[in-house]
DNA sequence: GATATTTGACCGAG
DNA sequence: CTCGGTCAAATATC
């Protein structure tokens, strides 16, 4: 499906890596999507049969991309290279502001690449650009922080249409938020990070970290926002973006399961009292992964699933059209 | 008038 | 030279 959008969508140098990685991310989505299937009717975990072959599926594919990182490598930085084009004007050139830029545009670190239905974030941004991308169908913004003059802060995202569904937006995070301006409800959640009432189903908090020292929150998912940054940079911007590459095509919503099953459309605000309260608390996942552990050690690569495939990307886009 | 957005120009990397 | 990221003047909106 989603090898068939990218030919579709014209992506005649599309690299084999990104093949295999479309193939491993279908196939890690699938087992999400089995693995729910099966807690929400059954309950239970008798499932080695589909799940299992999702998983085994899964697992040829990021063999054969441990394989080709080896001479690919190149395309997993792709959102990294794509933002270190500038390096700094060589005038104008107050030393703060001209890191400030490098640090902006990523200075090597690569974004935090996060697909949502909404380019909202509780964050205040200000447009600060707009480009034509080659060989992409819909032009990327650029947005600073609005607190960028007060505050210095230097938190930047790029967001661009997803090829296959325009209603998805690709957000590119860059930088860290020093304003701690975004929505209150939101920074006290980014904020504590879970600490105070993290199981409280209206809060829906996006981990970026690593999903062992966030197991005792189930629904724990931290969003990206100020204080996160740079431990999410630090270990999973590369990842993450090679999985975004890999799912670029992707046409799933934002999704998560409600306490009566259904899916239910995402909404990455947190929940503001005007928003439509669709928002529930994710599907408790952990389980899902101790019953179905993805953690693999995969030959060349050994990445853990949390790296290898970002559920803040994937597995809450659950899909409205599964079934 | 203040603030936000638009958009062409500029810059550096490749 | 091309491309992507940013700047900053012009314009729009409140």
């Amino acid at each position: 499906m989603a090898l068939t959008t990218a030919l579709a969508a014209g992506d005649s140098d599309v690299l084999p890596t990104r093949f295999v990685a479309e193939g491993r991310d279908s196939a890690a989505r699938l087992y999400a999507l089995l693995g729910q299937c099966h807690q929400l009717l059954a309950g239970s975990s008798t499932l080695h049969g589909p799940v299992g072959l999702a998983e085994q599926i899964f697992h040829c594919f990021d063999r054969a991309l441990a394989k080709l990182h080896g001479v690919a490598g190149a395309e997993e930085d792709n959102v990294a290279s794509a933002s270190s084009g500038r390096k700094r004007k060589p005038e104008h050139g107050s030393v703060a502001a001209t890191s400030k830029r490098i640090k902006a545009s990523g200075g090597g670190n690569g974004g935090r690449v996060v697909r949502k239905a909404t380019m909202d974030d509780n964050f205040l941004w200000r447009k600060y650009g707009q480009k034509e991308i080659k060989n992409s169908k819909h032009p990327r913004f650029y947005y600073r922080c609005s607190y960028k003059d007060d505050h210095g802060c230097k938190a930047t995202k790029q967001v661009q249409q997803s090829e296959a569904d325009p209603s998805i937006y690709v957000i590119t995070y860059f930088g860290e938020h020093t304003c701690r301006h975004g929505n209150d409800a939101a920074a006290a959640v980014v904020d504590g990070g879970g600490d105070e009432d993290s199981s409280s189903p209206a809060k829906f908090v996006i981990s970026f970290g690593n999903s062992t020292s966030s197991g005792s929150d189930n629904s724990a998912i931290r969003w990206p926002c100020a204080g996160d940054d740079a431990q999410i940079n630090n270990e999973s911007s590369q990842e993450s973006s090679l999985v975004s590459e890999a799912g670029e095509e992707e046409e799933l919503r934002p999704c998560t399961v409600s306490d009566h099953g259904e899916l239910v459309e995402e909404s990455t605000t947190p929940p503001v009292p005007d928003q439509p309260l669709g928002l529930t608390a994710l599907p408790d996942l952990e389980p899902l992964l101790e019953a179905y552990p993805l953690d693999m050690e995969l030959g060349d690569s050994s990445f853990g699933i949390d790296e290898i495939f970002n559920f803040d990307e994937h597995l809450f886009y659950s899909i409205d059209t599964a079934w």
